[in-house]
Parts: structure tokens; sequence; C-alpha cells
DNA sequence: TAATTGTACTTTGTATACAAAAAATGATTG
DNA sequence: CAATCATTTTTTGTATACAAAGTACAATTA
């Protein structure tokens, strides 16, 4: 599938997907002849890669010694989360206007489908069941830009997103806040749908938060 | 002074600036040897550059042929401002929750500053009185991702920016947004600061927009 | 023993080399 | 004269080479 793109949008695929999936560990440095052999290229896609990631603030340069994997503090994830609310509800509201009557239908089809999701107790079966709703969401606001944005924010907090669906306690809050996301969008209630979105995004975060200050304690028991 | 900085690094801000400069005009091929020869470095600096600008939407990639500037398009343009309101508005209500009292001292003396530079009609001058005020209002949300994103965002439009200064029959209602902005951060007032940030925005973009269209009237005439 | 300095080894930063694809040129043929 | 195909040139994509900065470790000295 891949074959025909350039070995650095490969190289920066992979090592994006290992950053994200925590494979590769945050303050993790990234050393190209390392990676170069481990991959199987030379150091020259490695380093192309590397700035692609450099710019999108996975790694972090540190000037002749290369780059490390950044780390995520709670300041840099509250700020990400701060971002995405605005955006988030801003996609609400854009989408009141501008969804077809196709997007409409996937956009039922995608709400019931999270609801059965949920009930299968599969986090990553309901994970993606999320996406796909939610990239109906985004997509029907036409605006390239946004879509590119709240991706690359997304991204950001990939690692804890799991955790979060894995809370089943919250299931039936997020069954019920993408129906009420749903019927604003459908009806075109603007404030409604954007108020929803923004509630999504707290309870997102009030969940985020709380897995960061776990992991940070028990790093902090390590030493 | 960025006698250290790599060259990567270098080429980087050199090219980008000259993109939003309009000194590389959209469409425009980068070839690597004929830069590096320019620029008096080797080809390495020049790519890894080059997939900075790649990522940030400057320059867009065609397998097997290179980068070129990227096309700016009425709808990118709409699609980055649509973004841009909603993210200005963000800041103007951050901005009323967490404004510091020395802040607030710096913010009026920018928005004095700016009235005092339209009287200049000098466009260059009230440019720089303008990114002041509001780099003001964005560092107070104390936010850097949204910093990092609206500075990227800003970046879209350099050229037009310019243009839309210029217009003197706008001034006086600039001077009075800003007014209107600045009073309502320091009153805590954050629906009327939101409001007005988007005005703001919304008063830009037509102008811009004006811009475009006899820009590309132009280009269609020559043919 | 602790600190410091010198040396060997890594690792990055930059330049160059080489292969393969694309573009341009020109020759040949209908 | 036009069109097509071969050939040359240009340009990208990838690998490698080399220099300079950084790091680690050991030996030496206070």
């Amino acid at each position: 599938m891949d074959e025909f793109l350039p070995l650095r949008d490969v190289v920066f695929n992979t090592l994006r997907k290992a950053i994200l999936t925590g494979e590769l560990k945050p303050g993790e440095r990234l050393m190209e002849i390392h990676l170069a052999n481990r991959l199987g290229v030379s150091r020259t896609p490695i380093r192309e890669a590397i700035r692609k990631l450099e710019l999108e603030g996975l790694v972090i340069m540190i000037p002749r010694r290369g780059a490390e994997v950044a780390q995520i503090t709670e300041k840099g994830l509250k700020d990400v989360l701060e971002v995405r609310r605005a955006l988030d509800a801003l996609c609400a509201e854009l989408a009141c206007d501008r969804i077809t009557e196709e997007e409409q239908g996937r956009l039922k089809e995608a709400c019931g489908a999270f609801e059965r999701a949920t009930r299968t107790k599969d986090a990553t079966i309901i994970a993606k069941a999320d996406v796909k709703f939610h990239d109906i969401i985004i997509q029907a606001t036409g605006n390239q830009r946004l879509v590119q944005l709240i991706n690359n924010l997304s991204e950001q907090m990939y690692r804890y997103r799991f955790e979060y669906i894995k809370d089943e306690n919250r299931h039936d809050s997020l069954v019920n806040e993408h129906r009420i996301i749903y019927q604003s969008i459908v009806s075109g209630d603007k404030k409604r749908a954007a108020e929803t979105a923004r509630l999504h995004i707290d309870n997102q975060e009030k969940s985020i938060i709380r897995q960061i200050r776990l992991e940070q304690e028990q790093a902090a028991r390590k030493k």
C-alpha cells in the first residue's frame, strides 16, 4: 500500500505511531544511526522524518544532541484541551449549517453504532466508533484546515484517550452526549451543539488529568 | 545573532520569510541545487528545511518533482480565518480571566500606541503596533499551544495583512475595536471581548477577500 | 577519595556521491 | 512537416563520508 511513499514518509509515519502509542517513551532519545539500522534505511530519511516530528511537536530538538520524544506535562495537555474545546465547539456550530442530508444519515448511523459499541465493553471497538462519529462532524464543516488542526491536537492525547474510553461508568453519559450532539446538529441548534461539544471535552479533560496524575505519582514512587 | 543556529534552521527561516513576503511566488518550484548554491550550503540543510515548510503547509510536495510554494486559494483563506475567528475569540475570553496587572498596563499603552500609529499613516508602523497589541492579549492567555497555533495561522495571511492595514477608511473603526477589546478585557467582560474579537476578524476577512479577488482578476487578464 | 583533565568513542551536522525517475532535446520516420 | 521514440540532461531520493561537537571513562593529581 505505502510501498510507493518516499522512505522519509514511511519513517515519519512509523516514528509518529511509535511515539503516539507509547512504544517510544517521553524523554527517550531518537538516535539516527540506531533508528536507521532498525528500520533498514540510511540516516537521511530518518533525519527528514525527525524534522517533521519536530514541527509537529512530538519531539524536541536539543542542539548537537539530537531529538528526544517530547514530555507531556499536565499544563501542556490542559493547553491542548483548551484549544480543542474551542475548535470542537466551532465544528459543531459549522456542522449545523453545513451538514448534508447524506452526512446526517451517516451521523445517525454512527451515533447508533457507538451505543452498540459501548455494549461490547471492548475499548478498541468503542474508540473506533467514537472516532467515526466525530470524524463525520469534523468533515461536515468542509474546512480542511480545521480538520488538520483537530487531528493534530487529538494526536497529542492518543495515549490517554484509550484509558478514558475504558472507564465504563462514563459510557452512559458518553452515549447521551453523542445523542444530544447528533440531535442538535440535525435540528440546527448551534448553541446546544456547541455547548455539548464543550461538555464532552470537559469530561475527557477530567479523566485524562486524573490519569496523568496517577502516572506521575507512580513515576515519583519509583525514584 | 543566528550564527549558532543549525544551517537547516537558518534556511528554514529564510525560505519561510521569502514565501511569506511573496519573494517566492505561489506555484514556484523550490529546486534544491539552485537554492543550495544561492544560499551557499549543501542540499542537506535545504531538504530538511523543506520538510518543515511542508508540514507547515507553506509548500506542497509533488512526488519525484520536489516542492513548490503552496497556492493560496480564496477557500483556503476563508478556512484559515474561520479558525482564527474562533481562536481569537478564545484568546479574548481567556485574557479576561488571566491577564495580570502588568499586562493590563502594557495593553493600555499598546492600545494608545496603535491609535498614534494610525495617525502616521505609515502602514509598516501601524502593522507593528497592531501586532504588538494582539501579542499582549495572546500571551496573556498563558497557553503556549494557542500562541503557536495563532502565529502559524496569521503567517498564512502575511501578504494580505499589509494591504488591509493600508486602507485608511478602516483606521477609525480599527482603533475603536482595539479600544473596546482593551476595555472588555480589563473589565472582565468576556462576552463583549470575544464578540469584538470576532468582528475584528470579520472586517479583516472582507478586506482580504476583496484583495484576493482583485489579484485573481489581474492574473486572469494577463492570460 | 574527590576532582580534573586528557583521550577515545559517539553522535550530530553538513557535504558529497550515486542511482533512478522525470523532463528536455533531438533525431528519425511516416 | 508532424509525431514518435531514443538519448541526454536535470532533478529528486537515498546512501555514505567526513568534520566538529559532545560524552564517557579512565588516569592522574591534589
